[in-house]
DNA sequence: AAGGAGGGTTTTTTT
DNA sequence: AACCCTCCTT
């Protein structure tokens, strides 16, 4: 196959340039040297004829076999622009990514591939969430919900959970919110209904999480809510009663593709298989040894066993790294062999063998953070390193906080990417869940967060007896406040300030349908008029705290601005939506510019599909990674998992791989000794080195 | 009803 | 150390 110069375009956004590059011949060669691995793959020159052509336009069921770093992303992306020149119209091609950050990217990367026609049509590139919302939003109705449905985030889950282990009263509860969610959530993956779930119960936990299980859905219903998981179940469930409906998603797409496809979950297998029944059109690509959502119900076998699930599947495979340098794709390459249970197969490394990897222990978590950021910032100050080449991966959410706060006394700009801490504010909570209210009156989950907050004189004894009469009169809480009044159940002081508060929320709903498309305005109408910003005042004595706390409050106004500016037809539900499946949407345009030269930090799962010249992997300690709780469960499962988290982590890094861990590790206040990662052991065999204090500078 | 003090619990990873 | 819950005082 020839490459037309379409075909040269760069996927990367910068369509004109590589134009001219590929006229020019001679400095088309000199960029190559320059990088060349980036060049290679925008041709798809690493591929060999036969597989370009498979890869790029067969139909039929297909299985991409991509280890880490070949590029699998790019092959892809070039697969959709290929179909589309081939002559399928654009939105009968389904593509679906693992987050909304990678659907934007493949999006755009196609448009930059294809080249700014006048197409009008866009493929649909979603997340599994994405799309069984889209689904949902039209039909939902049949299953006999609401049809403004309100979605519940992780925050909202907890707030359930706690409440459905209160209800089922057992005195010792022996069951966390967090447990009771991974119960139900391995339940609802696995197809077992409340009504199921009490049947084979193992042991005492489990009979209470099923009875815990009954309450919480029964509670989302009432509220006319859904969890994520119901999303992808009430999908499913839709297509499974309604073959009309199937059928009509059946009849949108041509071809589906779906990426990272070893982390599908049983429930996101099921929607594929129905959507892709009658034409077998289903490209899918992954890497058994990148499985990392196990916890999540994601089953490997699902990747493992393809070509039975599809008949007559063909399978290519991708194992030449472009990514790494040798060094650091050997040691990737003897951590995961150590795993039983995958395809066996080896990457090559397509780069030269590069600067050594680099094991550092330290006295403690204090000390590894001090050296790490001393190195990274005579990276950025003395060999001129971009700061944005640079990243540092957690195993666990709590330990970049040290390395925080050492960026900021040695005034390197960073950000900590992923961690949905914009939304996990107490402040954003509180606003999400007014609009919540305001977009579903039913959303009592909502109500009672924000009921009397700022206080407004509705008490909690208040707020009890109306919600035990509202269960028993089958009606709204507010609907419970005459009788509860007529029966001296409450003050009239009370029952007044509840009724306050409806027409409040009457109020502003009202506005909210009459003017859509002023959403920023009103809410920031709405803020005043509560007066959020005197409860900000009386919760932190501190005053910086409180500027910072009411700036967050700006935040989610501007944040509603960006929204309705982009939105094509803005409405309340499509903010809410965005806001919780994609967590934190794009931040301002300022802020993106800043970002651009920060260095990274994030967890080893939210760095998933990405590359940086520059790796810290810091934390390589036993109880960490692994972690405790898959030491804990003792299965050969739970640490291969661990280990493959450790191998995503290494292949992340292209040039650079440093490894840290402390020799005693701060838990909850008490320093504790620590011992050296098992997985450091393997990769190293005994050449493990002892303490080694003093790592400053670089050793190039 | 509101606010503060004190005590207990907590952290794996995320759409 | 940060958060939530409960209890106590006003």
């Amino acid at each position: 196959m020839a490459f037309s110069e379409q075909r040269l375009r760069d996927d990367s956004g910068t369509g004109r340039n590589c134009l001219a590059f590929a006229l020019l011949t001679d400095r088309w060669i000199a960029f190559s040297r320059a990088r060349p691995d980036q060049s290679l793959m925008d041709r798809l020159a690493h591929l060999n004829p036969a597989q370009r052509d498979a890869v790029l336009t067969l139909s039929g069921p297909l299985l991409i076999l991509a280890g880490a770093g070949t590029g699998k992303t790019r092959v892809i992306t070039h697969r959709i622009a290929e179909l589309i020149r081939g002559g399928i119209e654009p939105d009968r091609i389904l593509s679906v990514t693992f987050t909304n950050k990678a659907a934007k990217e493949m999006l755009e990367r196609t448009q930059a591939l294809l080249g700014s026609g006048r197409r009008q049509k866009k493929p649909l590139i979603s997340t599994f969430h994405s799309y069984c919302v889209r689904v949902l939003r039209q039909e939902i109705e049949a299953l006999g919900y609401p049809k403004t449905f309100t979605i519940y985030d992780r925050g909202d889950q907890e707030s359930a959970a706690r409440k459905a282990l209160r209800d089922v009263k057992i005195a010792e509860t022996s069951l966390s919110p967090g447990d009771l969610l991974a119960v139900i959530s391995r339940w609802k993956m696995t197809g077992i209904t409340p009504q199921l779930s009490g049947r084979n119960c193992e042991n005492d936990k489990e009979v209470l999480a099923s009875s815990a299980y009954r309450k919480y859905q029964n509670n989302l219903r009432a509220c006319g809510a859904v969890d994520f998981d119901d999303l992808l179940l009430l999908t499913n469930q839709l297509f499974d009663e309604f073959p009309e409906v199937l059928d009509r998603q059946q009849q949108r797409f041509d071809h589906v593709q779906i990426d990272e496809y070893q982390d599908t979950n049983g429930a996101q297998f099921e929607l594929v298989e129905a959507l892709v029944r009658k034409h077998q059109n289903l490209c899918v690509v992954g890497d058994d040894d990148q499985s990392i959502y196990g916890w999540r119900g994601a089953e490997v076998s699902h990747i493992l066993n393809f070509q039975q699930h599809f008949k007559g599947a063909k399978v290519i495979r991708l194992e030449d790294n472009y990514r790494c340098t040798a060094r650091i794709l050997e040691l990737a390459n003897k951590l995961v062999k150590k795993n039983r249970d995958r395809h066996d197969k080896t990457l090559r490394a397509y780069r030269e063998l590069g600067s050594s990897v680099r094991f550092r222990q330290f006295e403690d978590e204090q000390v590894e953070a001090e050296n790490v950021i001393r190195e990274i910032a005579f990276l950025i100050e003395k060999k001129g390193v971009a700061p944005q080449d640079i990243c540092i991966l957690f195993r666990t959410n709590e330990q970049p906080r040290i390395f925080e706060s050492e960026l900021r006394r040695q005034k390197i700009r960073y950000v900590i990417m992923g961690s949905q801490s914009f939304f996990d504010k107490r402040e954003i909570r509180d606003i999400l869940a007014y609009l919540k209210v305001l977009d579903n009156p039913r959303d009592e989950t909502s109500l009672l967060r924000i009921i009397n907050v700022p206080a407004r004189g509705i008490g909690d004894t208040t707020v009890e007896t109306l919600l035990k009469r509202a269960v028993r009169m089958g009606c709204s809480l507010f609907d419970a406040v005459p009788s509860a009044l007529a029966e001296k159940e409450i003050t009239p002081r009370a029952a007044e300030a509840i009724a306050r508060f409806r027409r409040l929320l009457d109020d502003f709903r009202a506005q909210l349908q009459a003017r859509p498309g002023d959403l920023p305005n009103i809410v920031s109408q709405l803020l005043e008029t509560i007066d959020y910003a005197s409860e900000i005042q009386k919760q932190y004595a501190n005053e910086d705290m409180q500027m910072i706390r009411t700036e967050i409050m700006d935040q989610m106004v501007d944040s509603l601005r960006t929204y309705t500016a982009q939105a094509e037809e803005p409405s309340l539900s499509g903010y809410l939506e965005e806001a919780l499946l994609v967590g934190r949407e794009e931040d301002s345009d300022k802020d993106q510019k800043l970002n651009q030269d920060a260095v990274r930090l994030m967890t080893i799962h939210s760095a998933k599909g990405l590359e940086f010249k520059r790796v810290y992997l810091v934390g390589m300690e036993e109880g960490l990674l692994p972690h405790k709780r898959s030491v804990e469960a003792d299965t050969a499962t739970a640490i291969a998992e661990e280990r493959r988290l450790t191998y995503v982590a290494i292949t992340r890094a292209q040039d650079h791989l440093m490894l840290t861990w402390a020799a005693a590790r701060k838990k909850w206040g008490k320093k504790k000794l620590s011992i050296p990662s098992r997985f450091l052991r393997e990769m190293l065999g005994d050449e493990l080195p002892e303490a080694n204090p003093s790592a400053g500078g670089s050793d190039h």
